[in-house]
DNA sequence: ACTAAGGTCTGTACCAACTACAGAGTCAAG
DNA sequence: CTTGACTCTGTAGTTGGTACAGACCTTAGT
């Protein structure tokens, strides 16, 4: 039973990761260095095939690469991390509703705006208007 | 009755932009480069007060710069560029609604998780786990 | 053995949308 | 006449990548 390797493309391939992302993301740190074929090849192993997806899944949620170099640091410990984990992500969450609750804003007003520049016949425009200041 | 002259940094107070972005608004042509003084600094007028609150009013509402800069291209038009206007801010809207959408998805996943977490005793951790993958 | 296609390597530049800093010059007040 | 505040320029750093140039290597077909 001889241990799979990939190459950086077949990783790319079987993550659905972007093949210069994966040499970003060595570089900053987030992978770790994989090993190199004689002619200077990345070899790499199914190790690399999880620790990437796990980087991709917690992207997915949208946790900054400084956030999933602190998860990583946290899962790889295990002992009683489950709390620090939990932190992070309640303070993630917290940052996704702020978000969700300035865009919703946004949208209000937009949508706002924008059926008052159907109602009206074009010229002002109350979307310039708006943008221009009462006064 | 003389005009009104502005430094940058008054230019900036008043408008509670950065001083240095209003350099960075001038090279990128979203600000009109203003005419010096002879010692070379910069002098600014109402009209720029004003440009300068259009863009930032834009950028409150999350319009890109390259929006803004279609907003104030069409907004100098003046004959009937409403619907276009309305179309800039139509496409906007719709971007919006796609990330608050994507957000509520991340925000539901994380809070199951982090529910979880708090109800489990914290190995393995439930939020690690669902990185990992299932399999 | 030769060539063409494709894979991989490195470093670097580019994107948005700024922010910050270094080093030089200018100006007003005490 | 010095100190501090202001301005100027250009350039580098930020986040999270993407893309390309130029060189090398490998594999398949002839």
């Amino acid at each position: 039973m001889t241990i799979k390797e990939f190459t950086r493309k077949q990783l790319a391939r079987s993550t659905g990761c972007n093949l210069e992302t994966i040499r970003y993301y060595e570089k900053i740190g987030l992978l770790l260095k994989p090993l190199r074929n004689p002619n200077g090849y990345r070899i790499y192993t199914h190790t690399d095939v999880k620790r990437l997806r796990f980087v991709l899944r917690a992207r997915e949620l949208g946790f900054t690469l400084e956030e999933i170099r602190q998860l990583i640091g946290l899962a790889s410990v295990s002992t009683s991390s489950c709390d620090e984990i939990n932190h992070i992500a309640q303070v993630h969450i917290s940052q996704i509703k702020t978000k969700i609750q300035d865009l919703s804003k946004m949208l209000d007003t937009l949508q706002k705006l924008s059926r008052q520049c159907k109602k009206g016949q074009g010229y002002p425009c109350p979307i310039i208007e708006a943008l221009m200041g009462e006064k």
